[in-house]
DNA sequence: AACCAGGAGACAT
DNA sequence: ATGTCTCATGGT
């Protein structure tokens, strides 16, 4: 089986997805570092405190004293070390000039900025470029990792960048990749969760029995 | 009431 | 390069 056959088992089972959840790009950001190993909805709380606060954004996230920081995104869970690395992250995108300046960059110079970054991984770096910057590179997250080795598409035990790799040169010769990697991502994150969550056996799973259970 | 959720860094081996 | 520990809230 190929990577766009089950992409497109996926789009005819869940339909567009209208990723990424956020109102602008520095929304997206701070939702991708929020979301590390954490369940959206209490990403959500979080966020909708910086709002109220009127603090969604770098100048106000890095004006704020740790403690404060802290207890906004409290219901993220991690909240101490997800404050400083917050912070690094807005002290960082404004010293870059932010968005416009940091947006003409090329992919690759653009990545290992992001992910040089003190407290930005490969996964919450890839999720800022795809997803903020739209550029076609693609997310791989535990689920894609759980879904496509149960499927024997990949190797479980793959590196982030070997099975990023994976996935970008199977797909490189698609029209509106940054498109169809932002659609597929959010498919698999839709299925992992509203599919085998619900059901842990998979039953009538449309990619495969048991594609999702915890290994 | 244990288990898990859209990971990453520090540190040891 | 690869393995282990820590960080923490809230839902099931």
């Amino acid at each position: 089986m190929r990577l766009l056959t089950v992409y497109n088992h996926l789009y005819r089972q869940y339909g567009p997805q209208q990723w990424w959840p956020a109102e602008t790009p520095f929304e997206v950001m701070v939702g991708a570092v929020l979301t590390q190993n954490t369940a959206w909805i209490n990403v959500e709380r979080a966020i909708a405190n910086l709002k109220v606060a009127d603090a969604l954004t770098p100048e106000a996230i890095t004006a704020a004293p740790h403690e404060i920081l802290a207890e906004w995104l409290r219901p993220s869970g991690y909240f101490n070390i997800k404050a400083k690395r917050l912070r690094n992250y807005c002290e960082w995108y404004l010293q870059q000039g932010g968005f416009k300046t940091l947006n003409k960059l090329d992919d690759d110079a653009l990545r290992n900025a992001v992910l040089a970054v003190n407290g930005v991984g490969p996964e919450t770096a890839d999720d800022i470029l795809l997803y903020a910057f739209e550029r076609p590179v693609f997310v791989i997250d535990a689920y894609t990792r759980r879904i496509f080795s149960r499927l024997g598409l990949l190797e479980h035990d793959m590196s982030y960048e070997a099975m990023r790799h994976h996935f970008e040169q199977q797909l490189v010769k698609e029209q509106a990749r940054v498109a169809l990697f932002n659609e597929y991502h959010a498919l698999i994150v839709i299925h992992a969760k509203e599919h085998c969550r619900v059901k842990p056996q998979c039953t009538g799973c449309p990619l495969r029995r048991g594609c999702v259970g915890k290994i």
